[in-house]
DNA sequence: CCTACCGATCGGTAGG
DNA sequence: CCTACCGATCGGTAGG
């Protein structure tokens, strides 16, 4: 199969195209942006590629040179969201006072989504729409991230910051209060600043 | 265009089918719980009127023996959620003490919740599908729900039992505590009134 | 409550 | 990145 006969022992065949291009990456990111409007209007299912490639001006055949199947805009919607959300929680974790790493984590979790509320409407809405493998990867970083809520909701039990009970409903509460922005808050004329404080006012009196 | 001459002084034309069956309503319940179920798992676009049939062991044309458009299966799951919600908060208004009052509301709230996740799964998520007319009426009775809401959250910071802050931030986090639950509560495993407990003794110390 | 059917739209492919 | 097209499925209607 090897049809060339010259001796240098570098990699066969053509090159791979190993980085795509800076133009290409930045207009996958706008799809990928555009994709999460659409999929927040209308849902996963219902919102249609046609939708995103009108608002890219494109063809919708012409997406299928970005990705390989309408799965592919969800998956990267969702790690963009995971991104964000675990690039800084693991800084969180090494605060060693109880109060201070659990207000820092209700902090973190209320920015976190005051600030993208479209990205983290397809986040917690539209998993239904995941191919299984990638379902299953978002819950398992998902996973990591609750692990970090739980352990520090324990010890602010144990050192009397917050009063007893089931600490898994503690923390499901918790996010509750501080995700649930995704539905109301409005960034033109809300804070994510003044909300995170409320919420962290609220929990920790 | 009165053919009949006859002169009893009743009612004219055929009279009215004024009371649909037993059985019709009976039918017509279940298939707006089937349609509950498809919009939760589908999203209420691409949830189809054949899903729903197919669960009630029908065809999808006898469906609009009982509605006319499919918007109208949205707009009785709305109907019934919205009606649950509102019946017992009206009670709960009269409590005359604010950390009492305030305590109740949040348990009504809790409770309404995670006793059937599924239906307010499409409360919350699926409003974007509602005609416009139908969804002005949810916001005004929406709205009714959430003052109550605001004037108790207010007179319990005047009271002190909780700390000061802007009560629409303060309402939105507390509602967004105890909503939240459709989307991890776990009838089978989770109990209602332990969840309630739980945001109730978060909030109020 | 059924069979049969309509036009519109969907995700995806062929081939350039 | 385009035009042209595929089979499947959608909400809804005709007519019984």
């Amino acid at each position: 199969m090897n049809t060339s006969q010259s001796d240098p022992p570098r990699k066969r065949g053509r090159p791979r195209n190993l980085e795509p291009s800076q133009e290409y990456r930045d207009r996958l990111e706008n799809i990928v942006r555009v994709a999460a409007d659409v999929f927040q209007a209308h849902g996963y299912e219902a919102g249609s590629l046609d939708d995103v490639a009108a608002a890219m001006g494109l063809r919708k055949a012409s997406l299928y040179y970005y990705v390989k199947r309408k799965s592919d805009l969800l998956r990267l919607v969702f790690e963009r969201a995971i991104t964000v959300a675990l690039t800084e929680v693991e800084t969180l974790a090494h605060l060693a006072d109880p109060r201070e790493r659990l207000a820092a984590l209700i902090r973190h979790q209320a920015l976190l989504v005051t600030r993208d509320p479209a990205l983290f409407a397809v986040f917690f809405d539209q998993r239904a729409g995941l191919e299984h493998a990638d379902l299953a990867d978002v819950g398992r970083k998902e996973h990591l991230y609750l692990r970090q809520f739980i352990l520090t909701v324990e010890a602010a039990m144990a050192a009397g910051v917050i009063g007893p009970g089931d600490p898994r409903l503690v923390v499901n509460a918790i996010i509750g209060m501080t995700s649930w922005s995704y539905k109301w808050f409005d960034t033109r004329r809300d804070s994510p600043e003044t909300f995170a404080d409320t919420c962290v006012a609220l929990v920790l009196r």
